[in-house]
DNA sequence: TTGAAAGCGGTACCAA
DNA sequence: TTGGTACCGCTTTCAA
């Protein structure tokens, strides 16, 4: 095996030398500068700027024991929902001069711990978004380690989480308006705290305004699953369906006119997140829409905070924000059918 | 600042002397087993797990001069177009052992120049995805750090794309066969090498068959880049359209709608990438599909070879793979209307 | 087969 | 304000 060791191009030595001063002033000059003079931090920056230097992260890493990387684990990269979280997030670790490592973990709880055990030695926190975690589980990480839950909350830990409860009223609202009486809800997995969230509150939402709402699944929350999920609702004879998010909306809407139903004719559908696509399907999708890029910025800044703090201090009265949430009202809602016309599907 | 150093959890040093060994043995046994008494070396791996021990990457990049980490250039995290992409390079590295960092460079040449400079020192080496950068400044990149292209050819360089000649075939011959004379090319950043070998593609394809194409734009490779675009479409009066992608497809796809059109009734809309939402649009989108997942797998693997590889020896011959893509015919392309009653708008 | 020791490239403390 | 120096944790000779 020959792996020859790919030398760090220009080191701190370089400069030093051939700036005339020693090494330890270089690295004052290059990340304290008030704590050198004038002339000889000028020096030294133009020295090192002509020779193209540049700090070795694993160099710095190893004496500070900061590595100015951040991991974002999320349950499924290519979830639409997550772009936005992806963007915001790698945009503001950036901004803040830092790495932006990503993780997926599959829907899978272990999964997802050992992608956090594989990158906590090389990272200074973590973004966990959708975390499929066990709360115990979360807690027990973020005492070793700065985590920051996006769209979860856990007493103790820092998080930023979409308003369900303002959202899910929202949706009973805008049901119980066009006349309908009955609900089915398609649940996701049982891991995802805001499909909880979501189901806690239709049905403290659906009690208050007379609505009656069952709930079926747990389904895999993609399009795949809504397509089951769909098939499921049909024996259902409700009126409208809230899905868990929009993937599985989408599937189930699918499956509806697949089998000759109208929407929102016969059903009307509703889903969460309101993702790319859900403006142009046919109908386009009433969903609870949430600001997932700013979502991302402020997580990250929460995160960075409490890598910086590095003691308990912070971590003892953790932020908690919850975001606002609105519902996009499209096409796929609309006014309840007659009783004579039940929702069914055509005889197969 | 109290910023205190946070020191690494357990070290090699620890686990040396709670196992009675050298520190440098327990490296061995770790890194090198066979390099160590099949008694000694169980010890200590029982020893460390016990510990709980996890080699520090940062020491570790130090001393070897590899980091175990991949970067993944992007012009635009959020097209699901190139989710299919990180989900594959993600799995991949994990599975050879690497990590994943992402950056994106908003569809910049300048922003993407200097996101590999900023993490060149960290990496390994890169992937970069429909990289907008000019061909000296790649194959500058590629004489200083392992290089992998996706979707981009330059001589000299790794690299992964979608057969773009055969595909724009199959999308001419295509409209050719539903009687289309004349179409439209709606052209996406000229730094896309991807868009030039569309077009190229196109013309030579058209040629051939007696199409008539013009092309018009650039327009930016978004739904509201397809919005202007379709706008501009609809002056020309040609009746098939072929955007740079699906996103822009979609765009226009909704312009047209919002102008009276029929689609495929007037126009027949054609992109490309068969990304998420491209079946479930109204009408469901004909576009050319390629696997970007396994496209992403693939560059991790060729990546991690030449990172290997470290001298220049692999990269003399670099490999060049072009993977096959699909022309998927939905709804969304149909037979030309008659020359009687062109495609136009109706007045405004 | 194992141990000792010299780096890798920075940072930070202590003197000067 | 500067220089010298001792680490940080791991890998890799070189000896034993």
């Amino acid at each position: 095996m020959p792996s020859a060791r790919r030398p760090h191009a220009v080191t701190i030595t370089d400069v030093a030398r051939e700036a005339g001063v020693a090494a330890s002033t270089v690295s004052r000059a290059l990340t304290n500068p008030d704590r050198v003079n004038v002339v000889t931090r000028e020096h030294v920056q133009q020295v090192a700027a002509r020779l193209g230097y540049r700090a070795s992260p694993a160099a710095r890493a190893l004496g500070t024991g900061r590595t100015a990387t951040l991991a974002l684990v999320l349950p499924d990269i290519t979830n639409p929902y997550f772009s936005g979280l992806i963007r915001g997030a790698e945009r503001q670790a950036e901004a803040t001069g830092h790495i932006l490592v990503i993780g997926d973990s599959e829907e899978n709880a272990r999964a997802e711990a050992r992608m956090i055990e594989r990158l906590t030695p090389g990272v200074d926190g973590f973004l966990l978004g959708s975390s499929r975690l066990a709360d115990a589980r979360i807690l027990q990480f973020n005492a070793a380690m700065p985590v920051v839950l996006v769209n979860r909350r856990v007493p103790g830990v820092t998080s930023v989480s979409p308003d369900q409860l303002g959202g899910t009223r929202q949706i009973v609202e805008h049901l119980v308006a066009l006349g309908h009486r009955r609900a089915i809800f398609l649940s996701g997995p049982p891991q995802s705290w805001l499909g909880r969230q979501r189901w806690a509150g239709i049905s403290s939402a659906a009690r208050k305004h007379g609505l009656t709402v069952r709930r079926l699944g747990p389904y895999h929350p993609s399009v795949e699953g809504g397509l089951l999920a769909g098939e499921a609702a049909l024996a259902d004879g409700a009126t409208a369906v809230i899905a868990h998010n929009d993937l599985m909306a989408i599937g189930a809407l699918k499956r509806m006119k697949a089998r000759g139903l109208s929407v929102p004719g016969d059903v009307s559908i509703v889903g969460f997140d309101d993702i790319f696509g859900a403006d142009f399907c046919d109908p386009p999708l009433t969903t609870l829409s949430d600001r997932t890029e700013q979502a991302g910025r402020s997580a990250v800044d929460l995160l960075v905070a409490l890598a910086r703090e590095q003691a308990r201090l912070e971590r003892d009265a953790p932020a908690d924000i919850v975001a606002p949430t609105q519902l996009v009202i499209r096409g796929s809602t609309g006014p309840a059918p007659q009783p004579s016309e039940p929702a069914r599907a055509a005889s197969p």
